[in-house]
This record gives structure tokens, C-alpha cells and sequence, in this order.
DNA sequence: GTTTATATTCAAAACTATTCACAGTCAATC
DNA sequence: GATTGACTGTGAATAGTTTTGAATATAAAC
């Protein structure tokens, strides 16, 4: 089986059980407990699951202990900067779109004292835009169990009723044929977005390039890539043609 | 079982009733005396619960006064109360719409297992409906700094949309006028709510009787009200010519 | 003081990471 | 066209780690 292939499996057994046993995959996708792993260690790192001792599970850990690995601190750093740069973008005044995510919501800080108006999807996004006293409105929508965003028709009809200055989304896999994520239904949500977005923004750490998810959102030129700086270069040099703003960690 | 289901299966037990021993745990989760104990510490330092001898309770607010105190716990249960006998009236299967709110808020935990779709405009209510595996759509709209609650006219004209067998609303001010809410917008999206649902039900406490506030929703007979039956009597039987549920606490 | 609950310790079991060998694939070379 | 060697993905074996439940010691309630 393709390795593409058996991902999917197990994403599609992980979203339907939200938690599973390793056996549980063994059994469900038909390959070897090894290979179960390997998949699921690639499949953390892309943040589609969480693994958990014995299994994995979809829910993110709510609780950022302080003892975190490096790895981990060094990721969040680079989106920090990523987010602080997009944030620079937005005029005082404006209306804006925020993609949930992780990087997205690392914007919010940043967007704080400038008389904005900010539509989200994202549920964990508005609890820190409250904090910060910034103006919010929520698409409608079904909510997706693992991550918190809003999905489906509800959340596309929702979207069509707004217009806006700018647009910023996180984005699983870039590659020359376009902007791809792993969820046909936010790939529908991100494109809707797009569209209606004066100018869209996508915000990317350096594992996103070169990488392919399931379901296609839009082509490469629909949006300005913002970037950090320590992204591998033969991976971004294909893309220069296009706007992609780079960003020093 | 996994490690994690587990954790999330002591949760709802706590949450359920707010006090458990660890023998209860024992036997509703299935696992030894000493892992139940592991996870209640670990539970403990995550902030999820209190640890007390014998078993564990739900996290204590941090009110200064203890007769604050008392009197929170004390109104909690009598919310719990109707809360409680509220879902009881939810058919497997159906549609509902539950408003934002503290008492709608403690329906959540009986609504699982029920094979529900839950519509709600309250952002405080979405973790909760997910952790218990509820399926939850939001309304769109503008979110209110306070409350947490979707207002005006986008989450009117979401509403719209959606057809409820039950809705289920909280209210300030139940007179024979009415019922009434303080805020207009929120009034708005209420009686939205109500035209769109084939049964209402108003959760009130005793302190909501015989009061008015200064937006009106809808007239008494568009809803049937389940309140405690230590609601002071003088107050409630004018209002007996309606369908009114009394709820011993 | 007795009873009951909690903390500690320890070995077995369950789970994870690492290593290795094997089979394909691909491109370059003969 | 076959051969070679580097490379990759897979599954099995093994070494290392975490989790678990029972036994025991300590502490708290009555």
C-alpha cells in the first residue's frame, strides 16, 4: 500500500474514533506495527494527530507543559515570527479574515490597538481576541471535533457575506501546483476566504514547503506566502517567481 | 484502555456529579485503585479537578467570600436541577438548539449518548459539547465581549437556516407580559431561535420570576418553563394556566 | 486505637525506539 | 539490456522506557 494512501487510512480511523490503539490501526489498515508508527510520527509532525502512549488521538494537548522540547519551543518560535511579520501587513481599519491554526492564532497579539474587525473559524482563536479586545465575528458552521474550526456548507453560505481587506491561512502542503491541506472541507472554507479577501495571506513554517495534502485549495498565485527566513532554499527558489516574503528568525 | 480515555472518562464522571470517591471511579472506569489515583494527581495538576479524601470534586471557583461561595454551589445545584429534567425531555435523535447560558450550559453532560445535533450561539458551550462527542454546529455572528454569546443580525439571519425540534433558553424576566432579556440584540436571536423550533423550553431559577428586563423576547405561552419547585409559590401561580415544569431540587 | 484512605515501592506487562536485514526502485555504468 | 550501488520503505528482532496493579508502609479520620 502506498504510504499516502495508508496515511489517509488512519487519519480517516483517527477523525471517525478520535482516539485509537496502535492494534486498533494494525488491524484497521493492515500493515505492520512499525509502519503504523513511522506513519504516525510523520503524521504528529504535520499536526494532524497527537500521539498518546499506546495509541494516538486527535485532540491536542491542551496543556503546554513548560518542560517542552526544544523542538517543539524552536517550531513555536519560528510561527511567532512568522504571524508577528503578517500582522505588520494590516492597516489600522481594516477587516480581516483569520484562519484557525496554530500560526494564525499566533497573530492575535500583534493585531491588538488597531481598530480592526477580524472573522474567524477557528473557536480557540476568539476566546484571545476577546482578551484583547478586539472586535470579532464567528463564520457559522459545523464545528470539526479535533481542531475546533468551522467547517462545512453552513461555514462556505457564512462566508459569502463578507468582504475583506485581508486574508490569513495556514496551509498544510506547498508545492508548485497550488496550496493543498489535508481537509476537503477547510480546503472549501480557505478557498471561499480567498476569494473574497482583497488580498490573501498564507503563512507557512519551513516543514509546509514541498509537501502535498489531499485536497486542493487554490493556485500558488492566489496568495502572498509569508515564510521565515531558515526555510530550506531549494525548496523556496521554485517559488521566487511568486511573492513569498521571507522572514529572519 | 488508553491512558487518555481513561482521564476522560473520570472527567465526566466528576463533571456529571461534581463529587465521586475513587471506589465510584473504580467501577464506572474500570481500572485499579492505584491508576485511578495516578490520574486524579495527574488530573489535579492539570487543574481539571480538586483531590479530596476519599475521591476527587470539581475545581473550586476562587471566590473570596465563602458565603459566596455556598451561595454559587447552591444556585449551581438548583441549575443542575433543571438542567437535568430539561434534557430528560430531548428524544433520542432530534435537533436542538441550545442558548447560551450557564443553566443551558449544564444540560450539556445529559445530552450525551443521544445521538444529538446541537445548534448553539454560545461560544462557552462548544468545548464542552465536543469533549462530551455531542455534534455541534454554531451560528455565525458577532461575538459579545462579556458573555461569549453570538448577537446581531448575521446570527439572526444564520438562524434562519436551522429548524429545531427543541430549543432550550435561558431568560432574565418572566412575567405574565413575557419573557424579557436585558439585551435586545440577544432578544433578537432568542426569538429567532423559538420561531424556528417546534418546542421551546425556558430554563429558570426562582430569582428570574416576577422580574422584567428591557428587551422583550416572546409571549409566555410560546414556551414551556421548567423552573424548581422551590420557586416561591406567589410568584409562579399566576403563570399556572401554562404548561410550567417543577422540578424538586 | 481502630479503621480507612493515601503514598511508596516493585515486578510484570505493555508500549516505544532503535537497529538490522530484506526487497524494491532508480539512475548511472558497463 | 543487464549490473551495480545508493537509496527508500517495510517488517521483524531487540533493547529501552513507561504504565500498571498488587503489596506494603505511612498518614488521616473517627
Amino acid at each position: 500500500m502506498l504510504s499516502i494512501k495508508r496515511k489517509e487510512a488512519i487519519l480517516h480511523v483517527v477523525k471517525k474514533q478520535d482516539v485509537v490503539t496502535i492494534q486498533q490501526l494494525i488491524d484497521e489498515v493492515g500493515a505492520s506495527e512499525s509502519t503504523i508508527r513511522r506513519d504516525l510520527i510523520e503524521l504528529e509532525k504535520e499536526e494532524q494527530l497527537t500521539r498518546v502512549h499506546g495509541g494516538a488521538s486527535l485532540q491536542k494537548r491542551r496543556h503546554d507543559e513548560p518542560s517542552m522540547n526544544e523542538k517543539t519551543t524552536r517550531n513555536k518560535e519560528e510561527k511567532q515570527s512568522i504571524a508577528k511579520h503578517a500582522a505588520k501587513a494590516v492597516q489600522v481599519g481594516s477587516c480581516i479574515y483569520l484562519d484557525a491554526g496554530s500560526t494564525t492564532y499566533e497573530m492575535i497579539p500583534y493585531l491588538a490597538d488597531r481598530d480592526l474587525l477580524v472573522v474567524t473559524n477557528g473557536i480557540q482563536h476568539v476566546q484571545t481576541l476577546m482578551e484583547y479586545g478586539i472586535e470579532t465575528y464567528i463564520i457559522g458552521g459545523k464545528v470539526k471535533s479535533q481542531t475546533g474550526a468551522l467547517v462545512g456548507t453552513k461555514a462556505v453560505e457564512s462566508l459569502r457575506f463578507y468582504r475583506f481587506d485581508y486574508a490569513f491561512l495556514g496551509m498544510n502542503g506547498i508545492t508548485l501546483d497550488g496550496y493543498t491541506t489535508p481537509d476537503p472541507e477547510e480546503a472549501n472554507v480557505k478557498q471561499t476566504a480567498m476569494d473574497n479577501s482583497a488580498t490573501s495571506f498564507v503563512l507557512a513554517d519551513h516543514t509546509k514547503f514541498d509537501q502535498i495534502s489531499f485536497a486542493y485549495v487554490q493556485s500558488l498565485d492566489k496568495a502572498i506566502i509569508i515564510t521565515s527566513s531558515n526555510t530550506n532554499e531549494t525548496k523556496v527558489k521554485p517559488l521566487e517567481k511568486l511573492t513569498t516574503i521571507e522572514v529572519s528568525t
